[in-house]
DNA sequence: CGTGAACTTGAGATTTCTCAAGCGGGGTGG
DNA sequence: CCACCCCGCTTGAGAAATCTCAAGTTCACG
């Protein structure tokens, strides 16, 4: 239950045996089911208690008054989804995307852990720049990039977020997201996100159905995205990704169209 | 020099005279004059130091290759440029929007504070974790608002955050931005900015001209920019700013035409 | 007085949005 | 087992926001 949060957290370099077993030792409940769509972290101040994503995928988001909707993140199993909440109060939700499972880590605990283990502290601060690296990531592409590169980046970056996780098969990722899910991460109408997804996919880039994401043509779609993964700081993982460079092209037609 | 870091970092939460003097301590070289424009924190990985902003106002920004740029954020006097540096290389840049004074902390000394002081710890985490909501909000605009409503809620956004390190002024602040800045923090392209400015002008909400913004009318810039404050977690800040809410009439008028 | 940066204006081009309607497939109640 | 329904996807068409290009203006500064 706690082998996805310790991968997360040595994603960026590897923790003592020592610091291992202070990691695990955070969890000491169940892991507790989740329907889709839930909310499972609220705005506003929590219970003393942070919660772990421990299965599945889930979305950091916030509403505006009239409906609209801004996702700001997509956490994935190992992902603490309110560390925050241990310092302050939450400013914004995070929901389940797909079936869940969660469990609870005390933020006394998590305290006390980062002060006995410093190892464990500053992976806790690697993973926070990380995600705030992701967030500058995605206001560059609101900002300067076209629909079709915010669409594209967003593909490459799940891709190697979910890999690191080990969720990626071949040259697919389960990415269970609706258009408007699309839409509401990248700043887009439904609409056009629709017209810039045909637009992937009969250029040969991707497969986008039912809920997995499949990369023909991995190269392509990094040119499209503008995508440079330095932000992500997975130096390793990265290397894992190099298989997805240059699929034989027969693989690719019968990925393509299956 | 230290005294607005120190501002900072109790600004969510007092510190004790053991931790005061221990944030003092942090600080041992003098403070470095740095000419507007100038890069302050590059690209990469740090020598083994952080970069305190003392005096002036600092742009964190990135580049794309065809010169696109999309800025993230105005530290303040008291704000840690590059905390990322103790924990990975940084991803992005801050560039002197003003003339600055910056001056030098040692990671190892950030390192050894944090363990020292775990109070510290919180408040450099807290310090971490709003910034990252100012990231969020920040996409939350580009995302879901207008052109308008982007500019208004920054300027908002920096009203208030310029008015924690004292530099809000009855109802003004000095706020050195050119249009282009205003369009690269927003995502909007120069003329554009340059029209509904004007719009904000006309309508006698701001005025912002020679690197000053007055706040004409408050209420009517809170409301164009759907501006809540929630997400800066400043709590006991935000009442110094109710003196801004109702300004009399003829204050208003002088200041408007000043 | 010349120069450059920032600001302003006009006008046409694009991207993206909104509204509105139709389609398709999986799930459910009859 | 089938009809219906809902949600997500798709399409069309006109509207709106925003962009680009290009030229002019202002103002501080040397």
């Amino acid at each position: 239950m706690i082998s996805h949060l310790l991968q997360n957290l040595q994603s960026h370099g590897a923790l003592s045996p020592a610091e291992r077993s202070a990691v695990a030792a955070l969890v000491t409940g169940p892991a507790r089911p989740i329907r889709p769509g839930t909310e499972i972290v609220c705005k506003g101040s929590q219970p003393g208690r942070c919660v772990l994503l421990v299965k599945g995928q889930a979305l950091r988001f916030r509403m505006l008054d009239d409906g609209r909707r801004q996702i700001m993140s997509y956490p994935v199993p190992g992902d603490i989804l309110d560390l925050q909440g241990v310092f302050m109060e939450m400013d914004h939700g995070v929901a389940a995307l797909t079936a869940c499972e969660v469990t609870h880590i005390s933020h006394a605990a998590v305290e006390r852990t980062m002060h006995d283990h410093p190892g464990v502290a500053r992976a806790l601060w690697r993973m926070a720049f990380t995600e705030s690296a992701i967030f500058r990531e995605w206001m560059v592409g609101m900002g300067r990039r076209t629909a079709r590169a915010r669409i594209a980046h967003l593909f490459c970056e799940q891709v190697l977020r979910l890999s690191a996780v080990g969720l990626l098969n071949r040259n697919r990722v389960p990415l269970p997201l609706t258009q408007q899910h699309l839409s509401d991460s990248l700043g887009l109408s439904v609409v056009h996100t629709n017209r810039v997804l045909q637009s992937l996919r009969k250029e040969g880039v991707i497969s986008f159905r039912g809920g997995q994401l499949i990369v023909i043509d991995w190269e392509g779609l990094k040119k499209a995205g503008e995508f440079d993964p330095a932000y992500l700081h997975m130096d390793e993982a990265l290397t894992r990704l190099e298989a997805l460079a240059t699929p034989t092209p027969d693989r690719v037609l019968r990925m393509a169209t299956a």
